[in-house]
DNA sequence: ACAGTATTTATCCAACGGGTTAATTTCTCT
DNA sequence: AGAGAAATTAACCCGTTGGATAAATACTGT
């Protein structure tokens, strides 16, 4: 255990690891920030505190260190799903809290949309030749249609609907409406990321699907259940 | 009209309005396929015929340039969906028809969601500079706000929901799709742009938010409608 | 203590890319 | 015709950028 002598005022430290952690999250920063013909490979190493040298090193070129933040994100994000235990909840309770989790992991991880965002820009080029990415990704699908089945064998949904279609249309209402909040805020005039509206947006969405799956109105989604017209809704622009 | 003298071989033609257009689509296509960082001047000049000195002349710099692209794609989609009529259809078939429109609308014109993305990925620094756009959306959201509102009155729609969350779903369901198919496609390995997959999609989509709106499941939303298990629908992959 | 290796720094450079300058060609009006 | 304006071309400028080279510094085993 003994590692540090600090024998004198050293120039440099040595750490492979965390050196190959802090340029992976820098990278990860900046592609987010930037894109990948936008990203600098000096703002990388500098915000990384390493030279430039260090990421041709430590990981490879540009693209190659862009690919390993790709596939780092997929990884983060297909891992925390494994842990949500849909499993044990009753099929209209699992799908809320996969659009629920899906929502927040969105907005704890803006990078990891920026990413997606420029990967499909380059229609994936780089993922394709990912060989860790594809396997991630079918347990995922099998844990939403074994939810699916439940639910339909419980008389709760009305419809067998395809995992990866809804799947996709949980991510797409939660993804779109965060990745595009800043051209749609400024064409409709409203800030679509301030508390009120996200939490809107929550109910929104979650009301939207199990209405769907289950055909009853849910609570959160009117938005004004008037009886009749005058039911404009709060308006905020 | 007598225009054309052709006296002798010209070394070039005069045409101003022309080789703005030429530029102008010349910048579309590079700006989708490359983002904004990523497209190249010259390829741009070159693609349109022209010297890399037009698109200073005739347009700007390369952002102004890009923001002109940008204002012209909004521009489109919006007048074309002022001829929606959606006033003059019920409810119910209103809403089939604006997610049937943007579908096609997106299908047709994939640099709209390329750019869409690229300026997204810029957090709307170039849109918020426009004056024109923020203006052409009202009218836009009083068109659903009255399809909702006369689908609550009718009895058709069970909620009164609020027209812009309506869009957001609605382009959400639509946008992630298509511009996330390739990465989609690589993670769930499956081609969910052959016929089959986007007539899927499209059925799954209106199914989804009619079934919600209305809280009838829509004939083509249920993918299989077997009364217990093996419900587990058509898979491809 | 010393040889060999792994990690880090300091420079350099050739290609590229946006933008500019200045000259050339066509059009228009009189 | 021919002068002045509009449109177009050709050539150049210069900061940037990804990547490479070589030298310096720290660590490891023996």
């Amino acid at each position: 255990m003994a590692k540090a002598k600090a024998k004198r005022t050293l120039k440099w430290q040595r750490d492979p690891e965390g050196m190959r952690l802090r340029i992976l999250e820098a990278a990860k920063q900046e592609f987010s920030a930037h894109g990948l013909a936008g990203a600098r490979v000096d703002r990388i190493a500098a915000k990384a505190g390493a030279n430039k040298r260090m990421l041709y090193y430590h990981v490879g070129n540009k693209d190659e260190l862009y690919l390993a933040v790709l596939e780092g994100a997929y990884d983060k994000i297909r891992s925390e799903e494994r842990g949500l235990d849909l499993e044990h909840l009753d099929p209209p309770e699992a799908i809320r809290r996969l659009i629920e989790f899906t929502w927040n992991y969105f907005l704890r991880n803006p990078e990891f949309l920026s990413l997606l965002q420029t990967e499909n820009l380059a229609r994936a080029k780089h993922l394709k030749k990912s060989t860790k990415v594809k396997s991630m990704h079918s347990p995922f699908v099998e844990m939403i249609r074994t939810v699916v089945r439940r639910g339909v064998d419980s008389g709760d949904f009305q419809v067998a609907v395809d995992p990866v279609q809804l799947y996709i249309s949980i991510a797409g209402l939660c993804f779109f409406y965060l990745s595009n909040s800043a051209t749609l805020s400024v064409i409709f005039g409203r800030d679509l990321l301030d508390k009120k509206a996200k939490d809107e947006r929550l109910a929104h969405m979650v009301g939207l699907v199990l209405a769907a799956l289950t055909g009853q109105s849910v609570a959160l989604f009117e938005v004004a259940k008037a009886p009749k017209s005058r039911a404009a809704v709060a308006q905020t622009a």
